[in-house]
DNA sequence: CTGAAAGCGCTAACAT
DNA sequence: ATGTTAGCGCTTTCAG
């Protein structure tokens, strides 16, 4: 029996092997590759250089079993359709994984039952932190983590959790930008497509169209604000609403992009023209934004800059050295392009002669 | 001192605890989440009512350390801001959760630096499967991957390998619908904008295309045929330089609906128009290309149909008994919108007057 | 059918 | 500075 129990070639690669390969303990390899510097230089190098010839990598679970550490972070968004969420998430993605950490996706597509799949999804996988992008139902999800001590981070809401933390987002800045644009155009008669308003986040960037309605002197007719759902076919859907009113606006200022495209869309299929017949203005200003056509005049909020602050925060949140940051604030800014134009002369409140075949 | 050793209250709630509770073993616990039949209802009855009444979630971590299994699918994406990957994301989601399998997201963004470090991930991770959806540089996971025994499944390049399935797209069929639609509409000069020709699946489009152009009697124009990148960015760019050429093609297609997109927007910006100027096809059928202006004609991918034979694929190799599905084919099929159109009567091979203000 | 006990691969005391 | 060892929470033999 020729057995040879040491050098088993089949054998997994495990810390076992690679101190044998390397000719020191297995402690010393754990310390080695935590980068620990009481380590000696010279074994620390043997290590490694066992490390890279066996092409060993370490278990992740063991680690996080043992250490309490998954090194991963959870990422919840509302509905991953919709391209606000991707250009979010390959930022998040790059500064966690720049960090360390790995990214747990998970999208609620706004359906209660799901989110509570969600939560469980996070908690099961053990998160190390987990930020919410739902803009909206933070509630739902911020109890569930907090009453666990995961640090989380949300939108709009702010919570009063010891390990949770806000991004504010400046709607107002933004939208006071975008009304004063219109106003200057000769505007007088502002639609407003809001997202669901069940979505604190959409009844705040509603709130802040009021608002800056009232600051500009303008009247906030309440048949032109209508409820949408963040979606190409819910904007779609509340633009043809608009259109069957006896009285239109003159300009459609729009909860986010999407809804904005939807808008263009009805507008096209009724034979209407942006800038001419309507002015329309956007929010969110994905890449998209300035593909449309024509290219839509929207409000910018920087998805690199949520990412990046959400990041940091779960992990300062994470590090015992040095007081988490809690509060970060997201500004907005009016982008301009080429939806967006002076009325027309003969605009009047009557209806004009409606779906006229060119 | 009065101590209450068995029942502190702030004591992590692990297996061992609702083993106490239920008044079973650990084994026993263990046995009746895992749904072993042989386990006596009632105890496991008992071990049920634990679970729910002390909010109970099993540690993954430690699952996975034991079993062997990560329960975790990782899904390489090439680029999460194209739209026709989170649909696809969507559906991959849902499946593999209703599964009861987590999923590893990852995007390249087509960089050979990255695609390392992804492929590192997914093993650190230590995936149970992995889907390629990358539309090419298959070759450079499949072979970590299957050395490592990890099943895995990607598009369009046919693998040897035990535990590698192959998605293959039929592009032919729904390519060779467009190319007839057109001619029937009467065009014989019809560009093609590729996808990035390093990657295998774009050259396929390509080669597919040539030969139905081929198949249907059409020349095929070299100067037409222009390397994009399946951005909007690239069919812009790729638009302009046709748009430079002395002699125009009469219809574009494209190797997908981004770069269609681009391309109307090129044509937008030279005041040119779609479908009376060119006409326009694109490929995938994102859900936007019905709401770009006018809506898009394309060649429909379900990205459903990927997802599901993706997972279903990935987990046949996981499980034992059955053998696995090695290889799906997933249809195309031409849907007509509003982007095509016959040609101008007035049409010449000589270039007509360019970008005249109106 | 149930329980006791042996690890899974790793980190973090604790020794040395 | 390095090695030895005791678990992390769970699944899975192996006895009973």
């Amino acid at each position: 029996m020729k057995s040879e129990p040491k050098r088993d070639p089949k054998r997994k690669i495990d810390i076992h092997y690679v101190a044998a390969h390397a000719g020191v303990s297995i402690a010393t390899v754990s310390r080695a590759l935590n980068r620990v510097p009481t380590v000696d230089p010279a074994l620390a190098e043997r290590v490694w250089k066992s490390v890279a010839e066996l092409n060993y990598l370490p278990n992740t679970q063991a680690r996080a079993l043992v250490s309490g550490k998954s090194k991963l972070l959870g990422l919840i968004v509302s509905e991953i359709t919709n391209p606000f969420f991707p250009e979010l998430i390959q930022e998040f993605e790059r500064v966690a994984v720049e960090r360390g950490y790995e990214i747990l996706i998970a999208s609620t597509s706004h359906d209660p039952a799901k989110m509570e799949v969600v939560a469980r999804r996070m908690l099961e996988r053990k998160v190390d932190g987990v930020a919410i992008m739902t803009f909206g139902f933070g509630e739902t999800f911020i109890e569930r983590f907090a009453a666990i001590d995961i640090p989380s981070i949300f939108i709009d809401s702010p919570s009063k959790q010891p390990r949770s933390s806000t991004l504010s987002v400046d709607y107002r800045e933004g939208l006071y930008e975008a009304v004063q644009h219109l106003a200057v155009l000769g505007h007088r008669k502002i639609g407003f497509i809001t997202g669901p308003l069940h979505l604190v986040s959409a009844q705040a960037r509603r709130t802040a169209f009021l608002d800056c309605l009232k600051s500009s002197g303008l009247p906030a007719e309440k048949s032109w604000i209508i409820e949408g759902d963040h979606t190409l076919d819910g904007g779609r859907d509340a633009m043809n609403k608009i259109l069957a009113l006896n009285h239109w606006p003159t300009a459609i200022m729009c909860s986010n992009d999407m809804t904005a495209i939807g808008v263009q869309h009805a507008l096209f299929e009724a034979k209407l023209r942006v800038p001419e017949d309507f002015s329309l203005i956007g929010f969110d200003n994905i890449h998209l934004a300035e593909y449309t056509i024509p290219p839509l005049t929207t409000i910018r909020m920087s998805c690199k800059d949520l990412a990046q602050k959400a990041v940091r925060s779960l992990l300062s949140h994470l590090q015992p050295d040095g007081r988490p940051e809690t509060e970060a604030v997201i500004p907005t800014r009016l982008i301009v392009r080429q939806t967006t134009g002076a009325p027309k002369a003969s605009e009047t409140t009557a209806k004009p002669a409606k779906k006229k075949a060119r």
